[in-house]
DNA sequence: AACCTGACGGACA
DNA sequence: CTGTCCGCCAGGT
């Protein structure tokens, strides 16, 4: 039941692969930068990444910087193992286990002209 | 074509 | 903090 990747998904994939180890980014961030109108559309492009670990889909948390979710959960222990996979990799999460501000990643933004 | 569903987000109670 | 509601839009049925 696999299905060849759509443009959108090839984009959201494209462009998160471009997150640094050791940063990460937001939903919301990422469909910005993609021209999306819908963050959940870029949640559901995520939602089963085909391309693990290629495309480092850990790397995107929610807007208000806790987890979101990973695996296509977003409780539990797939959710623990992103947090893990984070903090080895040097992300930084504050007592309520959200990420630590400094640690978003800013897309490089550039368009043809206004 | 006509719904339904989301790893969302922001507003509000 | 919790929960509800609504707008958003790509994909699935």
């Amino acid at each position: 039941m696999s299905r060849p990747p759509t443009d959108f998904e090839i984009r959201v994939y494209d462009l998160i692969s471009t997150i640094p180890k050791g940063k990460v980014s937001t939903y919301a961030l990422v469909a910005r930068a993609l021209d999306c109108g819908s963050n959940q559309a870029v949640g559901q492009a995520l939602r089963r990444n085909p391309f693990a670990p290629r495309v480092p889909c850990h790397r995107v948390v929610s807007a208000a910087l806790t987890l979101g979710g990973f695996n296509g959960h977003r409780d539990g222990d797939e959710l623990a193992r992103k947090r893990r996979m984070l903090e080895e990799e040097g992300v930084r999460f504050d007592a309520q286990g959200r990420v630590h501000p400094a640690c978003i990643h800013v897309f490089q933004e550039w368009w043809p002209a206004p």
